[in-house]
DNA sequence: TCAATATCCCATAGGATTTGTAGGTTTTAA
DNA sequence: TTAAAACCTACAAATCCTATGGGATATTGA
């Protein structure tokens, strides 16, 4: 199960996602149309979707530190997008927040642990979660935040 | 991430598996090929697995509380499968002990729980978390504790 | 009948993790 | 100079996971 960290974490992003879009459309044929020039507020993603502000403030740091966003101090600062939406896939938001994908962490991709009570190469279950692994990743590295904004968002 | 519960259980299952299928194999052409006649103890699966004998104690239980299980009190008693190792999904054991597969309560098909905060007809997350919980299901589901013992176990 | 061996049942302790709060600092724009 | 915003650290509260303890009940076999 997703935590409410990264519940949290798509509901915000949703947002960024759309405003990016915007903006994107709107600055159509110009030169610049660096997202960085329209940040969002935590404040105004809480008021499209409420929740916690402080809360959401150490989620929207750790997505900036994962390099997913990036951020504008000050007065008419937020965050913004670093990517396209469809250059970020879902796995990589997961994983900042929830850490590994995986169903154990000896078939991690990015999260390994050694296994210490079976012979991974012989083991069953690990061969069994590999399987489990590969399902999920395909696709929640296919999908992508842009996938997230497809119709109204909830 | 599986907890160690779903983990102590797989592992006892493997034992029990093996055993399954030795006495399968042992009364082949016989009249009555029951594994009730072999139940396994605990003690004897801490010493093929190493564990806490008192939590593998409550993991059985609930095992045998989710139909997966039989058991035979008093001495040369025990626990064994209640049905070929080919028609245990790997789903129903990791339902008992770890819940819901879905990512997202409001996508679980056995634990559903209405979404508060999203129109789930038209959530992104909603749709996008489906998929994920089909990709795992199509494997946990197809796959039993007959291929848990595919090799030598761990 | 009695002792040994098992499952079964209930409560709870201890620790880890998750979730959320508090208070302050630094930065920027107007 | 003020207001608004990100940034940082610590911690509080709640929940969940892991594991243990102490018995009750059932079965077998000597």
């Amino acid at each position: 199960m997703l935590s409410k960290k990264a519940q949290y974490a798509f509901r915000a992003l949703s947002t960024l996602v759309r405003t990016d879009l915007e903006h994107r459309s709107a600055e159509n044929g110009s030169t610049n149309a660096n997202p960085a020039e329209s940040p969002t507020s935590i404040t105004e993603m809480v008021k499209i979707h409420p929740m916690s502000t402080k809360f959401l403030e150490t989620i929207l740091l750790d997505l900036k530190r994962g390099g997913i966003l990036g951020s504008k101090k000050g007065k008419g600062g937020g965050y913004y997008l670093l990517k396209h939406p469809e250059d970020t896939p879902l796995a990589q938001v997961i994983r900042i927040l929830d850490g590994p994908i995986a169903p154990l962490p000896c078939v991690s991709l990015h999260f390994y642990e050694r296994c210490h009570d079976c012979n991974e190469a012989v083991c069953g279950l690990n061969r069994l979660m590999a399987e489990v692994r590969d399902a999920n990743l395909a696709v929640l590295e296919q999908r992508t935040l842009a996938d997230l904004a497809g119709s109204e968002e909830g």
